[in-house]
DNA sequence: AGGATCACTTGCAGATCACAAGTAAAATTT
DNA sequence: AAATTTTACTTGTGATCTGCAAGTGATCCT
């Protein structure tokens, strides 16, 4: 446990992984703009540890020289469990004005949405996971 | 998210917690011995923090009046699934030498191993968990 | 060729951290 | 009752880390 925490037990990496994982972030510009503001030097330090630990690589994109993209490893697509317990948690006890419903469906639901984050690894699907949770392909719901 | 990441993104606050869930840790003193070696003010720090969270709550104890023992509210043990989650990604991807069958049986037993936690906590229950993972009360195998 | 974009790096002030030492209150020993 | 010990901290001090602004160099766009 203290070996995850040394490689994520901060501010940011966390947030980095979640944007990879839920909101189909790739370039670096994307994570400054997005997050709640992270500082360049802090956002390259941090990828930088991340790809050091496996959790995330980066690959040069075809179409322009200039970009990079990252994407996480299985070691970081194994964390979408502990992801979804730190949304969990931060929904249900943090006074944001989460939707319930939406919540305690995910909390009914939790394997399924681990195979969902995974299936969309594996087949490069960036689409952001957030406006869609529960009803994946269990009974098609209108909205 | 980042609202739970704000109270414990950093390297000492999950351990302080662990150390209360499944160690059954409740005084300054055997925090500061035991984790890893956290400084004094650091621990003050990070337990009042902990507390003005609502996360964790301090009271005297009755037969010594200078130990104050800290303890888990509902908030905090809620943090039991994500815990263990970390626990498992640490131990399938960090280079620890645990045994796999264990964590196996802990990923098997989710649920189980959540509910054990909230009834060690509701029956102010302080034995350690670590030495007894997965046999809680299903099939009482030997050792 | 000139400018924009991208992924960083550098410099610096201020915050945070680790380590050692000290303090106040309660308990224990003498 | 006085002295010592234990417990839970606080206080200093230097080192490290963070956040912000301003570059830098490579690559694209026109």
């Amino acid at each position: 446990m203290s070996i995850s925490l040394e490689i994520f037990g901060d501010r940011w990496s966390l947030l980095i992984i979640r944007d990879l994982m839920v909101r189909g972030y790739r370039t670096f510009k994307e994570f400054q703009g997005a997050g709640e503001g992270i500082a360049t030097n802090i956002l390259a330090d941090r990828l930088r540890k991340l790809a050091a630990a496996g959790i995330i690589a980066a690959e040069v994109e075809e179409s322009d020289g200039r970009k990079l993209n990252y994407r996480l490893t299985k070691k970081g697509i194994d964390l979408a469990p502990l992801l979804l317990e730190l949304l969990i948690w931060g929904s249900r006890h943090g006074d944001t004005e989460a939707p319930c419903a939406l919540i305690e469906q995910m909390e009914k639901n939790r394997a399924q949405l681990h195979s969902e984050v995974r299936r969309r690894w594996e087949q490069r699907d960036p689409t952001p996971l957030i406006p869609r949770f529960g009803n994946g392909n269990k009974s098609p719901r209108s909205e």
